[in-house]
RNA sequence: GGAGCGGUAGUUCAGUUGGUUAGAACGCCUGCCUGUCACGCAGGAGGUCGCGGGUUCGAGUCCCGUCCGUUCCGCCA
């Protein structure tokens, strides 16, 4: 549209007729002269109908949140009424005619005092509105620069973006899976991904040597302040690289991502440290530690390797799902430390394994975890059969990966981020939610869009339900 | 599956030992206001105290159940 102008580049008009397109972010009528504060995308800018203005009759049916088109005139500000610490305190634009785009009711809570406090239902309910305001807005838009950043840092290492399928297939063990019944096979189920684990792996097997992708995960279990049953991972994989490798390009970025993306924060050890997994739970009772000298600094970031899994667990006793006596700590498909692989083979002093798996720990969260890939056929089925799993299981769930490596598989590992819990703790958020555009409540129902929801008779009937 | 916390006006909250007509601030509506910027001033509307049951002369308040939200445990390759 001609003379449309942002309202952040306001202040370069300086005398000019310009047309802006903004939501009224409020109002303060005076009688014979009305205050408006106009907000876009890029930013707010005071408005004013002057006295005997055209505009003052239509001014006067404006509300907050109305989308108008406005034609006005940027004037410099009167001298004592110049703001010099906000965008646009040196001008304000007169008002010289208004076009009302769409009305708006009252809003349902107040979006410019902290959101933090509304109560969460009306903010999951009407999250089109919290995106208005400025934390929502904040979370999202920083998301998005992160997200672009760390694209930029991956592409430059030669990275390839690939995305892998969200229909897939189910697997046992692991988390909890959304399922979806297919229509043409009846009684037959595709399984939304836990993880593109081995996708990625079918990458590597097919010489794509570098992958990573924000990758969108589902996992059907019970909530926690800094998980969602769907969650985006940075997802990534590589060819012909041990744990320092994996480990060194993780470091590198996660410093690269403070220092363009969150300044203000500090980092309190670089290069992070290392510990081993016995030593964190001997000494802080957990595995994922939270090691930061001062844990009222919000800007403090305090990172940690945790390595030396043990590859195995006893099963727990009540588990009617494993069919052995023990199951994978972190990852079936890791690849002990090359020092324990007799007792791989002999499955002796199986508790002693220990795995590749590696663990990032950020403020005592848990932001990430990966491992170098059991890469040969032979050497994954003793895995599966540590875990008691017979030949049948092992065909039908794993017979394709396992054939896969048959056919030259190159050593391989990588890892995946929780993107959205690191982006909490960046946000300094208190849950995950806060970072997730459209989020879901703690129990997985999506309150905007009414999920889950019910499908018709018909539909049932199709899927054979 | 288990435990804790919360639910009172559109919103954020207060509500004493169970006792008159359930309040405040903000928002909303009406009027006034020529320099406001969380404008101001005056007036007004607005309540299934989440829902159901119980105890009681009397319940927002106590008890039981239930729904919703949240936090933690279990769970989370």
């Amino acid at each position: 549209m001609q003379n449309r102008v942002n309202i952040e580049n306001l202040s370069k008009k300086k005398n000019e007729t310009v047309i802006i397109n903004a939501w009224i972010h409020s109002r303060r009528d005076q009688g014979k002269m009305i205050f408006l504060d106009f907000r876009d995308g890029t930013g707010l800018v005071q408005g004013v109908i002057l006295p005997g203005s055209k505009a003052l009759e239509l001014g006067k049916i404006l509300r907050e949140e109305f989308v108008v088109e406005i034609e006005g005139k940027i004037n410099a500000r009167p001298e004592k009424n110049i703001k010099k610490d906000i965008l646009n305190g040196d001008i304000e634009i007169e008002v010289l005619s208004v076009k009302i785009l769409n009305e708006s009711k009252a809003l349902p809570f107040n979006l410019f005092y902290d959101t933090i406090k509304v109560d969460e239902l009306l903010r999951l309910k009407y999250r089109y509105l919290d995106m208005r305001s400025k934390r929502l807005r904040k979370n999202i838009i920083n998301r998005s620069k992160t997200q672009n950043f760390i694209r930029n840092f991956l592409h430059n290492e030669n990275y390839l973006e690939v995305e892998t399928p969200i229909l897939s297939a189910p697997t046992p063990e692991g988390a909890r899976s959304f399922v979806v019944p297919s229509r043409v096979y009846k009684n037959k189920f595709y399984s939304l991904p836990q993880s593109p684990q081995q996708y990625k792996q079918f990458l590597m097997i097919g010489g794509l040597e570098k992958y990573f992708q924000f990758a969108k995960c589902m996992r059907d279990e019970d909530g926690r302040g800094d998980r969602q049953p769907e969650f985006t991972q940075l997802d990534m994989e590589m060819s012909f690289a041990d744990e320092e490798d994996v480990m060194k390009l993780n470091e590198k970025l996660l410093i690269e991502i403070v220092k363009n993306c969150y300044p203000e924060k500090r980092i309190q050890q670089i290069p992070f440290p290392k510990m081993t997994y016995k030593e964190a739970m001997e000494k802080y009772g957990n595995d994922r530690p939270d090691i930061r000298e001062d844990k009222n600094d919000p800007n403090l970031l305090a990172f940690l390797w945790v390595v030396d899994f043990p590859m195995f667990e006893k099963v727990d006793i009540n588990d009617n799902e494993s069919p052995g006596e023990w199951t994978f700590t972190h990852n079936p498909f890791s690849k002990p430390k090359n020092e324990y692989l007799e007792d791989f083979n002999d499955k002796k002093n199986i508790d002693k394994i220990l795995s590749t798996q590696y663990d990032i720990v950020l403020n005592g969260f848990e932001i990430g975890g990966g491992s170098i890939r059991n890469h040969k056929s032979e050497m994954l089925k003793k895995t599966f059969k540590i875990m008691g799993y017979n030949n049948d299981i092992i065909k039908n769930n794993f017979g394709h990966l396992l054939e896969a490596m048959e056919f030259g598989a190159p050593p391989h590992g990588g890892i995946a981020w929780g993107f959205d819990r690191l982006l909490m703790i960046m946000e300094g958020e208190p849950n995950i939610r806060e970072v997730i555009p459209f989020s879901k409540t703690s129990d997985g129902k999506d309150l905007l869009m009414k999920a889950p929801g019910n499908i018709s008779k018909s539909q049932k009937k199709e899927l054979g339900l």
